[in-house]
DNA sequence: CGAATCTTGTAAAACGTTTCAAAACGAATG
DNA sequence: CATTCGTTTTGAAACGTTTTACAAGATTCG
């Protein structure tokens, strides 16, 4: 309620003076600036961000969109980048676009008016030709993080997907499995795209033929993986292990398996990117392939204010992290323990 | 970068006319409209928040704090909040204040001076003097949720705790257990005081007297939850239920059962308040009891934007919603079956 | 002692909207 | 024809800060 003229009338000083001793201490001198202190303290004052803002053409707030925010790694995600924003001074916006292209180009033009000081997305789907240009007219900061594109010459950090897939399925291929089922995520989007490719490049580095009929592409959501798992397990020849894209896909994969009443990982193994807190409270103790999301969130918003602060300039660069494996339960070898294959898998037919 | 004058320069007409042909469309001529809509169309124009809310003292902003975003339940209320807010055209400055009181005070100020319009608070720990003052010392109205506290004659929303934890209770106490432990929270915290009555007060119900020492207070989070458990099952005398009063401390819980190589629920059966969406994931499927979470979060907005609207005014008050029983694996008979006690329970002497 | 230099304080302009009050313009009325 | 009355349009005043440019003293220096 109280203005910084009351303040200035109450500490018998100018509005200039009022505003000098919170910003620029150094220009007023002791004295008056204890006066002003105690007329603020005892106004109860507190400026006014929108004036403050306007003024000095920026606003202190900062945009963060994500794809879902019910999904742990987002979750994860937020809090990270919440707790080191508010330790900069800056508050976060937060926008759940889940998983709906058109809510979160609605989400970036509230950013837009809004005028926030930069902006983290998580973008959901692929990039449509409209969202790009939107992104483009936005004349703030944008880092990408968990999905790039290319284009447009945005920072980005994401995780290395193709080694992220490649330890999963490498993991399993050393337990011995050789028929591993794969729920891959849309295959539009990069983090679905570079894992399937991670999968491909350890099968193909283990010499074990890649069968598309293992490979099953569903939405990053918990049912999609949970039909797609029934349709994988009812297969002439199912396979041994299956890999699933991410932590949703993972349980929408357990709960399949458990209503298919096979056991894991006695009937079959199971891997998943994405470590969450709970992954070890699930039976068995699930084998993750983990992001370090806690570094991800950093380096975004370390990448936006340093562009903020003109620290950093001229066009994006993209920050790849590296997975970490984290073995626990769900992998064991498969039932009729094929030995270490010979050289050549063909050799057995396999029908 | 464009502003209202150069739309206005563009169009040939005055800012007023521009302003007026976006907010208040009936007092402008449909050519002049027209005309006006295609300037901003082709500069790219949109308003600055910052001077409109200067103009019109309002923000278009809500506050959001919660004490734990990683907690499923604040996390499906931060989902809720966000969309129905984002749909009433407010955005949503999200909080976490990790249950660090400290943290939520300063989250308080920033949202004083941002001037948000409002402020939805899933309060940490008890209510300290400070806060309350600092709280009372806000402006824009404010909503509690999940948390409530009287003497500022707030509006809440709250779950009706003790009949949440009736249901649980009653519900083990139906499947025949008498020796029923508690993992209670802080009772300095409404909800920790209100389920530990709704506790006791189903044990009265069924005429088994309380023993204190079946009830152990820890924090609302995973680690204490487990400490607990583990000190209860190794009493003399051991529970054969454990109820946990939310759902971080249901999964210490059943971490902690697991390492002691306790079966659920053939050893001991399992209720917790707070249902989530992976209950059904974990082995045995969980029982719980669900809170409606995204009720809870449409209310608190529902009442926050009727009184940001002048819609409701005076002192506020609490509302409280009902829990529901989500019966799933995790509850099965005590091992000794003991039979539906005759009237007396303390006919057998139980040590 | 006058001039130059610091220090400390302030008046006033700007930031980009919305909105009030009045102007401009026709049309209708007496 | 002069008034009155609606309808559109507009000029200008806010909103509450920060910041620039300057003023007024105090201090140092030549």
């Amino acid at each position: 309620m109280a203005t910084i003229r009351d303040v200035a009338k109450l500490a018998g000083v100018s509005v200039a003076t009022v505003s000098n001793s919170v910003n620029d201490p150094g220009r007023v001198s002791e004295q008056l600036r204890s006066r002003v202190l105690k007329a603020i303290e005892t106004l109860n004052y507190a400026p006014r961000a929108a004036a403050r803002s306007l003024r000095k053409q920026s606003s202190g707030l900062l945009g963060l969109i994500v794809a879902d925010i019910t999904n742990p790694f987002f979750t994860e995600l937020v809090q990270a980048v919440e707790g080191i924003a508010s330790q900069q001074g800056f508050s976060v916006l937060l926008c759940n676009s889940d998983e709906d292209p058109a809510r979160e180009e609605k989400h970036l033009q509230v950013l837009r008016s809004q005028w926030v000081d930069g902006i983290i997305l998580a973008t959901t789907g692929d990039v449509s030709l409209s969202r790009s240009s939107l992104l483009s007219q936005i004349r703030v900061p944008v880092v990408l993080v968990d999905r790039a594109f290319d284009g447009l010459g945005l920072d980005a950090v994401v995780l290395d997907n193709r080694l992220a897939a490649h330890q999963a399925t490498e993991h399993l291929i050393r337990r011995g499995h050789r028929r591993i089922g794969l729920l891959s995520g849309p295959t539009s989007v990069t983090t679905g795209a570079d894992r399937l490719t991670g999968y491909r490049e350890a099968l193909l580095a283990s010499q074990i033929r890649f069968d598309p009929g293992l490979v099953l592409e569903a939405g990053f959501r918990e049912q999609q993986a949970y039909d797609a798992t029934v349709a994988l397990m009812r297969l002439p020849q199912p396979p041994t292990a299956v890999f699933a894209a991410n932590n949703l896909m993972a349980i929408g994969m357990m709960r399949a398996l458990s209503d298919l009443g096979l056991r894991c990982p006695d009937d079959v193994s199971v891997i998943s990117i994405d470590d969450f807190a709970w992954a070890n409270v699930f039976r068995p103790k699930l084998t993750t392939v983990a992001q370090p999301v806690r570094e991800m969130g950093e380096m975004a918003v370390k990448l936006l204010t340093d562009r903020i602060n003109g620290h950093r300039s001229g066009t994006g660069s993209t920050h790849m992290l590296e997975s970490r494996l984290v073995i626990r339960e769900s992998c064991a070898a498969p039932v009729q323990a094929t030995q270490p294959a010979p050289a050549r898998a063909e050799a057995a037919p396999s029908r």
